[in-house]
RNA sequence: GCCGGAGUGGCGGAACUGGCAGACGCACAGGACUUAAAAUCCUGCGCUCCUUACCGAGCGUACCGGUUCGAUCCCGGUCUCCGGCACCA
């Protein structure tokens, strides 16, 4: 070890003995207990950014305390390999998007093990090497065996940038979730899974994981849109059409005054054709189909729509009420058709007033403020309910009970529950992709691949055109086959999977990830799954972390797998920013990790990101700071290194001779007990380094005292082995400088004794009226009744009641008096 | 609009179960070492007031109120910021 703390040597050193060692690398072990830890694997966008390194850090810090702990550490890295971004490069660069993505991969990987990670590469996958996603297609044709995929045509979400469709759940506020462009609607036929099957599943399973933070939970319950409502069939007037409406306030049915259809209500043409109102209908929902969806959900109250000169008749009260088309009700949830309450839906008030329909109130909030008679906007209150014949006089809410079942018992209506997720639309209009294996055959429709054949390569004879269809059209060797059945000549899918497929079983491929024969040995993956931590984004928090539980529960009813959640416990780790504001080109304001390693180093690095601010929170990026973590490992490489040169003692069983022991033994002992709970059981890593620094502070202070050597040396022995998970590098280093065997990363995590943390004497605060008056020394093991006797004859404390009546006292062993007196 | 989360010094943050608010780090100031600088080491560092100084007093965890001997923490209300959902019937 050199005087000088170079950690460009020790960084390079270290990295290099753990390669040669293949240190990580794990097996299965019965007799050992498991632990997987596993952060979210990356695009290989070629760079690493500081998400990146944080999220990494975090996982490593886990990982090698777990291993210290005992436990056989699954700790896996791989490569979300397929995706847009590879394609725009061979449009714009000329390049294959296969070598540009293996050439990231490559770059990446650099970057990552100059971090000190303690992956097991050996269990290295990328989704877009054919040995992967042969699997993901075999996995694609047991869902589609099973039922749970299928093709449909439909109107689909359409960017019209990227050239593809869109998954629901990737269009933001109307834009596409990659690009920002307005997202486009358009007719194709396209494969979808049936997620909506498990919609109850996800929604019910995520009551059992304490794991996850709350935030992630409630995202997804909203996203899953559970609505407990009736349906309600209306007859169309001197028509065989019959409208069924879906409502949460099937009370207020009574007040219904109109009807209203989404525009792609399938029945409106036949309701219109030949009348004068075919014309205008027509025009409003060729209108209603060219507005993209910013345009078409834009919140402004403003109600358009068509009368389609029809009536619709109120099952309740039999009266006549007009239908109209109109754009504020969507065709995707519900049935596409509402009953128009004007007295209690805001919306349908709106559009009452714009076409001056009648306004019937049927609930009465019996509220001073509020002229039923006379609204001027709707009233959503709850009350009682008037003008519903039978049901006047009944609370709303029992209304809500009561009319659904009279509507069930005369066949109008039933109690019913709706979602608003929908299936999940996984064809991709792109190249750079898992082909779906499925093959059109003339006479037999659809057909799976034979298994056998698996896996369906990527061509690479298209060309890259940047149009609205799949480049993989363009090949001359993919798209003609013969069908897997009849053996008639048939022709390829030519789409390719939405990269969310890929990541939805990653964590299972890891367990066994050189399998040939099959997806993931069962064996395996009962012996590590499930996650014990999973590490990531919380911009996940949908889409990514909502498909892999899907994917995890279609393959347990698959009997695949032996749970139906893959991630027991969930950390969502908070941005890095810079200034205030995310890290972004446009700003300027971009730290790069390569910059960092190279000024500072990787462990230097690793601390900072860990010490900034706890691992859910936004962390604030400082320059500033990270010289002060580097100043701190110069300041703990310092002591290591005088070391040897004073004592040559080894650690053992030490004697506490006086104070300063005393003081020491306990910091060593308190600092043991704090890091231990602070990763365990909080993953508050800021404040476990913040204990490590109080540690090296108190040590600096005792070593220029009479330096108990067998204490010092326990000291100094175990602040490398606490330092390990957090600064790999330089606690090997130093581990070897002290001349220990094998390596600090190989040593049991240290346990505390608790007898050192009990003292003699403590110092505790007196209150006078709760206000701090004193301090106060007295025996650590003083009881309650001791404290308040030894305040009662100590003097400072009786002139400070001088002349007061005391009313009570309250002591707290350790902590405080408190006396109140007037 | 509905549903979450947060608000503490100049800054990042700490206070884990209602018990000394501000650990640790950054920044800043002063000192030691040095021909000098860097590095390092030591000291101080919430605000206001009192004091020659020592000592001390008051205020303080977004704001208002409550419970309690005692509140950053619990309860009620208000404001601000962040995130999610949203013409979802």
């Amino acid at each position: 070890m050199l005087e000088k703390y170079n950690f460009k040597e020790i960084e390079k050193k270290w990295q290099k003995i753990w390669a040669e060692e293949d240190a990580f690398r794990v097996t299965e072990d019965p007799d050992k207990k498991k632990y997987y830890v596993l952060e979210m694997f990356p695009y290989p966008s070629g760079k690493l950014h500081m998400g990146h390194v944080r999220n990494y850090s975090i996982g490593d810090v886990l990982a090698r305390f777990k291993t210290m702990n005992g436990f056989n550490v699954l700790h896996p890295m791989g490569w979300d390999g397929f995706g847009l971004p590879a394609e725009n490069a061979a449009i714009q660069h000329n390049i294959a998007p296969a070598d540009w993505t293996w050439s990231n991969i490559s770059d990446m990987q650099d970057q990552l093990k100059q971090m000190g990670l303690s992956y097991d590469w050996n269990r290295e996958v990328a989704t877009c090497h054919p040995e992967y996603y042969r699997w993901m297609q075999w996995i694609f044709i047991q869902f589609y065996k099973k039922g749970l995929a299928y093709k449909k045509e439909s109107q689909v979400n359409w960017c019209p940038s990227c050239q593809t469709v869109l998954a629901n759940e990737q269009v933001v506020d109307g834009c596409c979730e990659r690009c920002k462009s307005p997202v486009g609607k358009k007719d194709l036929s396209q494969w979808y899974f049936k997620i909506t099957d498990y919609a109850d599943r996800l929604l019910q399973n995520l009551d059992n994981l304490p794991g996850w933070p709350e935030k992630v939970k409630t995202m997804q319950r909203n996203w899953i849109g559970k609505s407990h409502g009736a349906l309600a069939t209306f007859d169309v007037q001197d028509r065989d059409e019959k409208l069924t409406v879906f409502t949460t306030r099937i009370d207020t049915i009574y007040g219904t005054t109109f009807m209203v259809l989404a525009p792609e209500y399938p029945d409106v043409i036949p309701m219109v054709e030949g009348t004068e109102y075919e014309a205008p209908v027509r025009e409003y929902i060729d209108r209603c189909a060219h507005m993209n969806e910013i345009e078409r959900t834009s919140t402004t109250n403003e109600k358009t729509g068509v009368f389609i000169g029809r009536y619709a008749v109120n099952p309740f009260t039999n009266k006549p009420m007009p239908i109209y088309i109109a754009d504020y009700v969507l065709m995707g949830y519900g049935t596409g058709a509402v009953m128009g309450v004007p007295a209690h839906d805001q919306r349908d008030f709106d559009f009452a007033k714009k076409f001056d329909l009648e306004i019937v109130p049927v609930i009465d909030p019996q509220d001073p403020d509020v002229d039923v008679n006379n609204l001027t906007e709707a009233c959503a209150a709850e009350g009682i309910v008037i003008n519903s014949g039978e049901f006047n006089g009944m609370n709303n809410r029992d209304a809500i009970q009561k009319i659904a079942e009279v509507a069930k018992e005369r066949g109008i209506g039933e109690p019913t529950i709706t979602y608003r997720l929908r299936d999940w639309l996984i064809s991709r209009q792109r190249y750079w992709g898992t082909p779906i294996p499925m093959i059109y055959c003339e006479d037999c429709g659809w057909v799976p691949e034979k298994e056998e054949n698996l896996p369906v390569l990527l061509p690479t004879d298209v060309e890259f055109t940047g149009k609205g269809e799949s480049p993989i059209v363009t090949s001359k060797t993919f798209v003609d086959t013969v069908c897997p059945i009849c053996g008639k000549p048939a022709k390829r899918e030519v789409d390719t999977m939405d990269t969310f497929l890929d990541s939805s079983w990653y964590q299972l491929r890891y367990c066994d990830a050189r399998n040939t024969e099959e997806a993931f040995n069962r064996e395996k993956t009962d012996y590590w799954m499930n996650v014990d931590q999973y590490i990531g984004g919380v911009e996940h928090a949908i889409m990514h972390l909502m498909y892999a539980r899907f994917f995890m529960m279609a393959l347990y009813d698959l009997g695949l797998v032996k749970d139906e959640e893959p991630f027991q416990n969930l950390l969502t780790q908070g941005m890095v920013i810079k200034d205030g504001a995310k890290m972004s080109k446009s700003l300027g304001n971009v730290v790069s990790p390569a910059e960092i390693i190279e000024k500072y180093g990787a462990d230097t690095a690793r601390l900072f990101i860990l010490f900034a601010a706890p691992p859910e929170r936004e962390l604030d990026w400082s320059d500033r700071g990270v010289e002060g973590s580097f100043r701190f490992l110069n300041r703990v490489y310092r002591i290591v290194y005088d070391f040897p040169q004073k004592y040559d003692v080894k650690p053992g069983a030490y004697e506490i001779r006086n104070d300063a022991d005393r003081k020491m033994a306990y910091t060593l002992n308190y600092t043991i007990k704090k890091v231990s709970e602070d990763i365990e059981e909080r993953f508050n890593f800021n404040t476990a380094i913040s204990a490590i620094m109080e540690l090296v502070n108190e040590m600096y202070k005792y070593r220029e005292g009479d330096v108990n050597e067998v204490l010092y040396a326990c000291a100094i022995r175990t602040l490398v082995v606490l330092l390990a998970p957090f600064v790999p590098h330089v606690a090997e280093e130093m581990w070897e400088h002290l001349g220990y065997e094998g390596r600090a990363y190989g040593q049991e995590w240290p346990t505390y004794d608790p007898d050192a943390l009990q003292k003699d004497t403590i110092e505790i605060m007196v209150q006078i009226n709760g206000k701090n008056k004193a301090k106060l020394n007295i025996p650590g093991d003083a009881t309650r009744e001791d404290m308040l006797q030894i305040a009662a004859e100590d003097e400072t404390i009786r002139g400070l009641t001088e002349g007061k009546t005391i009313v009570k006292t309250i002591a707290v062993p350790g902590r405080l008096i408190n006396i109140v007196a007037k």
